[in-house]
DNA sequence: GTGAATCGTTACAGTCAATAATCATTTTCC
DNA sequence: GGAAAATGATTATTGACTGTAACGATTCAC
């Protein structure tokens, strides 16, 4: 953290590696939010669209436990969707509890364009690094993500963990 | 995003860095905030306790200023602080409406613990990088900070930005 | 010296997410 | 074959959190 005195020697050169990541991250999952409201979507969208458009036909259940959502989360994430006309919720014939969720020709056509949104906002956020730089960033911070066992393409989210200090 | 598929010879090697940046920048900031717990505090305790420690006698706006935190905020948050005995607000001579806000000797050890805690907290969290590569890594998230003009030491928060597409 | 501006505080309101309760359907098991 | 337990989706409720606005005290401008 601010080392703003010169006198000791800075022990660690990497000290604040930890908030930096934090700041970054966050700014990073800011920005992307912010290009998402012409869209009206929101980050979790994303990463349903996501799910939905590669498990073909999946539960709410089990979208639910690939991203660590709430189901009862979900039910208002996917009306969303749904009155978007980017999702829609068949029936499933082998079982009448559940939905097949699959992604709308709409939906299939957003999630491509999310893409692009996707690319043009990460070109912005590392504008600094040139290609090579972006690749060895890349690497650094997937083994670290490998290593702290975080699913590929599942976000943390911001949920609660054990409530905040009772004051 | 995505590339489960092998057809495209994925264009960017980088695709997806946003994501991950977000993805361990969360998870940093989460596994943060609970090893913050046991000491009954919160992230922006922090943020709070180190410019309260190098602003010598700031007032809370200034502080809020500083951190990009609203007054009213503040309020709770200081309260708590001074209920653990960590900061005390001492009556400013000069001026009477506001306060010198400054580290109590209890404010000034918990800082320290907090460095040993920031630190213990990097250590497990960058477990899969050698102290070289940790070096690289904060040099290139340095660069999109700097580049991206975040303020060093001010956490972007999480804070409403316009407000969520309405339904 | 009166009025505008500033600081800290409190009150208020809107948003959001997790828990628990509800309803339909399906599976288990006797 | 049928009662009871389990499961999926949904709704209701509760609680936390945060930004806006109003408030009282003090200081500054003129």
């Amino acid at each position: 953290m601010g080392r703003s005195r010169a006198a000791q020697p800075d022990s660690k050169p990497a000290d604040g590696l930890a908030f930096l990541l934090s700041q970054v991250g966050a700014h990073s999952a800011l920005r992307f939010a912010e290009r998402l409201e012409p869209l009206n979507l929101v980050p979790a969208h994303v990463g349903i669209l996501r799910v939905v458009k590669e498990g073909n036909g999946l539960s709410q259940q089990a979208l639910g436990e690939a991203l660590g959502v709430f189901p009862s989360r979900l039910v208002q994430l996917i009306d969303e969707l749904e009155e978007r006309g980017l999702v829609e919720r068949r029936k499933n014939p082998a079982d009448r509890r559940t939905y097949a969720l699959h992604l709308t020709e709409k939906g299939v056509a957003t999630y491509e364009q999310l893409g692009r949104v996707a690319r043009e906002h990460q070109e912005t956020l590392c504008a600094a690094l040139n290609e090579s730089e972006r690749a060895q960033l890349a690497s650094l911070l997937s083994r670290i993500a490998t290593e702290q066992q975080l699913a590929p393409g599942v976000h943390p989210g911001f949920r609660k963990l054990g409530g905040p200090p009772k004051a």
